[in-house]
DNA sequence: AATTTTTTTTAGGTTTGTCTAAATTTTATT
DNA sequence: AATAAAATTTAGACAAACCTAAAAAAAATT
């Protein structure tokens, strides 16, 4: 059986696996700006958890979760989207202010709680912000995503998930009518700054940057 | 506004809060044997607690909440018992599984969560253990409720509620088929020992002991 | 290759919430 | 009223999770 670990260790271990999705490893200073703590701290709770078998660390060396700690990352990375979810779903939540509360949400310990949640939710595969949510197996469906700058002219698709849930990014969504599930096309492309005008599904045009393009994932329908 | 408490301020505030319920007054060996510590702990904390003026407290005294304490306190005690009703409505738990899961849960500290989740579940105003919801200005429903030994013979009546919460009591309510809400009379009373025949809604009759009588509350319908 | 800069760790503190053992105060009993 | 018992507080420690400042190691630059 896996043990319980306190929410600071989850919030370390939580980081930690997101960092490590890039380049498999992650860094001290790396993680301690993450978790806006001071790489000392981070120093002192790499050592606890390498002590407790959840990562491969050796002094000034680049560290990752091993399998075990994968495996607990998974957890708490599915009971913060399943809560997310629920907040939007059920509680009428906006996308932009659920993750702080999953923040929260996802330490409580009850392992029948997030059993019984992801059947009332009936077992939701995205969560607000498009990302996979682990069955409780730690499985995730993957969708076959591009990058809307990479999107052809003219072809149907519909937005599948955002790279960044900054307060800034998604109020800037907001204003432009754009959320997880929208159905645009691609118009024309400037080339002067990259600028993008699309064609949402009620036939509105809106222009986007070529930084807020460069964020929205798609697939094409 | 009010300050945010930690996770351990909260326990003894609610505490607290129900141990004064009777008499007025709290003592420190009490409130110990309640939150499970040690008497010099509960000292610490009484100090801190009177520092954040939630206390009224002199040492060597009995002490009370003052009424931002008890303000603070209904806010937990709402918390705790929606979250307790969502799991029991909403996520198939058992009304004597929901306790332990409640107490992580009311320490989430989103005012909007609580108020959406009021809202999701319709404003309940009993939890189901049959203890009062605070709304969120504190007040809650009170039931002219008496207890079960009080009930004369032959009274239709529901139970309302229960006074304990342990797993002890739970388990022999189950097995006796008696929970919130269930339709009875008293059929007999036996002066040996106090214990009473009850006829259930189905035409079943069970007898249980004094014990038992004694910490169920109903009302006549 | 030597030097500088950056990264990481170590050493030593702080705060919160707990504990044990001893001291003090209050309450009960003789 | 004196003494014994019980309740409470104080003193001193400890673990968890953080910090700052200094030391050590690794990486980058000259
Ligand atoms: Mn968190
Ligand atoms: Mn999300
Ligand atoms: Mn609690
Ligand atoms: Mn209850």
């Amino acid at each position: 059986m896996i043990p319980n670990f306190s929410q600071a260790e989850e919030n370390y271990i939580k980081n930690i696996y997101h960092l490590q999705q890039s380049t498999g490893f992650v860094t001290t200073n790396e993680l301690s700006a993450a978790l806006n703590t001071k790489p000392a701290s981070v120093t002192d709770m790499l050592k606890k958890l390498k002590l407790k078998k959840l990562l491969n660390y050796e002094p000034y060396k680049e560290f990752q979760l091993n399998a075990l700690g994968k495996k607990v990352a998974l957890g708490i990375v599915r009971k913060h989207r399943l809560w997310e979810y629920f907040l939007v779903e059920k509680l009428q939540f906006g996308w932009d202010e659920v993750h702080e509360v999953a923040e929260e949400l996802e330490h409580i310990s009850s392992k029948k709680l997030i059993e019984q949640l992801d059947s009332f939710l009936n077992y939701p595969r995205f969560d607000p912000h498009g990302d996979p949510i682990p069955d409780s197996n730690g499985k995730m469906s993957v969708q076959q995503q591009l990058l809307l700058t990479e999107l052809p002219l003219n072809r149907f698709s519909e937005v599948t998930s955002v790279g960044s849930q900054s307060t800034e990014l998604l109020e800037l969504l907001k204003h432009k009518n754009i959320s997880i599930g929208t159905r645009l096309e691609v118009k024309r492309k400037f080339s002067f700054d990259q600028s993008t005008e699309l064609e949402l599904e009620n036939k509105v045009r809106v222009n986007i940057s070529e930084q807020l393009a460069s964020v929205l994932f798609v697939k094409e329908l």
